[in-house]
DNA sequence: CGTCCGGCTGAATACGTATGCATGGGTGCC
DNA sequence: GGCACCCATGCATACGTATTCAGCCGGACG
């Protein structure tokens, strides 16, 4: 049809009114009378009209937008992206629809330097930063974007001396829980599969919970039943490898993340391990794929639902100018087969 | 530090040129001396000077950016969306990512209006719509937009009557595929879980190919066979269920989704069938849970990550005003356990 | 009948960038 | 030495919207 899009001026020639009352009626401004607005309406339709969204927010200041960054190590096998990680960005969605922003959505993994460039570009109000990252690397840029003003949320370990606000889950609590479940049951050798230094918080957290539990009940921390891994199936398998290969004697094992856990389980097979008679097996995160495992998989869930709308109401609280908190969500253990010996 | 954001104004003063130059610098232009453009590239640096997009996208008339519309059937159960859309959200990240696009990322799901607005208010200079959905509801909007000349690239059944430009599988061959190698160990009666009428052409087509693999094979299409489910877990385990309690003689389950195959697996299960000793079964997808499903889930595999590449290449193509056609994509079928009888 | 006020509307401008056009200074060539 | 030419830069303007300020009209009130 027309060729080039309508803008405001021909719906306020259509209508026969002028450009700044168009822009008031569609506003919702209350200095339109009803009869004019009524009619500059009936023209925007007629003309498929729709307000530029980049003029508009060049003189508004703001987008409307927010921006998830998704950072995880580049070190991954790159193939496929952490499934809680989606489940997290699924809700992210949801509640910046339900709040009326839109989200722009960029994986670290897939491009070089960091797009904290889509706020300071205003591109963006403000940006959600998602992803199990070796937090030292990231905490100078961290800083630097406290520094110059930049509004954005981290999803992780919360700890005191962080820059900027953080929401994430009380992992330390989750791998007490574990670690416990694992002791009621007569475990004592427990084996943990996950990086267990400060550069990964959330990992180190939970690791702290077990060692923790651990201690309370008089057990050893061998340091022999800690096998490093990143949040991969492979990673899993290989962790699980490497830890029989040690040929210490184990009779549990918690994996910092289902991924690992569901990898550690193929290995386990793969040696002729029965899980749970043999050896019980839980992980961390509550991935879907974690109830159809082979067995279900003993996790500690994460709600990543809560945790979305959070995350954005908190940004949105400091977009607005008004004061954010770091908050620290509950977790709930999910007793599955994956763990429970047969008595 | 400073609190207003620096302008390119700001970086001509403290350069010593016009903000003409800061422009023409900052986008490379040969115009510039090279060691104007080294004076500007520091004072730029100095000030955490960044281009203001919502200014330079009024100016250039486009926005750099792609919109991903997802749109899901609203009578889906909304708790978790489909892996397979996940699967295909990360792979047009990374190739928007490649081609030096944003994405900004929602879900019909919901919100309630159809954000085409993206592309008509300029926020996005396209549109890629995702989903399983009530085609013909959708069919009204894709012409609308057509002739109101908005970009879009659509992922599902390509057909040839079909408004814009399309990108799918080859779901007729996939389906083909699958009842064929279940017709090779010698099953008659293959059960089809999944809806069958157009409305839905991805499942239809689906149906097509194994309805005339049947055919082929002189074998009977009996409708009796045939239960509607939509594309999630509960819904394949209420097909299944209503499959069993009809009462008809099946030896085989051909569900049209994974989702929907993993939730009949369980049904079976309940009712005290074997999978695949009493029935064997598959699904379509390749969803990464399909692996781990218990047993492995025989499925189609539909290559998502060049699925990304070809809907945003092709939407690019759009963009710059060539012409671009619809897309069939090769499917391949993945043989697990779930569908192979110990012989 | 004049004044004032309130309710709507229009004119003008700013948001920050990109670019066509004009300009200045330097260099080469005759 | 004068003229033409080119490179680098500055000036001015446009992109489309939102808002401030000013103005107009009609009615109410003194």
């Amino acid at each position: 049809m027309s060729k080039a899009k309508a803008t405001s001026i021909d719906i306020a020639h259509l209508a026969g009114v002028s450009q700044a009352t168009v822009s008031r009626a569609l506003r919702g401004s209350p200095l339109v009378s009803q009869e004019t607005r009524e009619r500059i309406r009936a023209a925007a339709e007629q003309l498929n009209y729709k307000v530029d969204k980049n003029a508009s927010n060049l003189r508004l200041q703001h987008s409307g937008t927010l921006a998830l960054l998704l950072f995880e190590d580049p070190t991954t096998d790159g193939s496929n992206i952490n499934p809680f990680f989606l489940s997290m960005l699924g809700s992210i969605t949801r509640a910046c629809a339900q709040l009326g922003y839109d989200l722009l959505v960029s994986f670290q993994q897939f491009s070089n330097d960091w797009h904290a460039d889509y706020a300071d570009s205003k591109k963006a109000d403000g940006i959600i930063l998602l992803g199990y990252g070796d937090y030292l690397a990231y905490r100078a840029r961290l800083e630097k974007l406290v520094e110059i003003g930049t509004r954005f949320v981290r999803w992780g370990a919360v700890q005191p001396d962080q820059p900027g606000v953080s929401v994430g889950c009380d992992n330390f609590s989750g791998g007490q829980a574990v670690a416990r479940h694992f002791i009621e049951q007569g475990c004592r050798r427990i084996a943990f599969l996950g990086d267990a230094s400060s550069h990964y918080p959330e990992f180190f957290e939970r690791y702290r919970g077990y060692a923790q539990a651990l201690q309370q009940a008089g057990l050893e921390v061998d340091e022999a039943l800690q096998v490093d891994a990143e949040s991969t199936q492979l990673c899993g398998h290989t962790a699980m490898s490497e830890l029989i290969a040690r040929e210490v004697a184990f009779d549990a094992v918690f994996a910092a993340s289902d991924l690992i856990a569901i990898g550690a389980m193929s290995a386990l097979a793969e040696h002729g391990y029965k899980v749970p008679v043999d050896v019980p097996v839980a992980g961390f995160d509550d991935i879907p794929m974690a109830r159809f495992a082979s067995p279900p998989l003993t996790t500690v869930l994460q709600d990543t639902r809560s945790a979305g709308e959070v995350l954005v109401q908190n940004l949105l609280m400091m977009i607005r100018g008004e004061p954010a908190q770091s908050v620290m969500l509950p977790v709930k253990l999910m007793v599955r087969q994956s763990s429970v010996r047969p008595s």
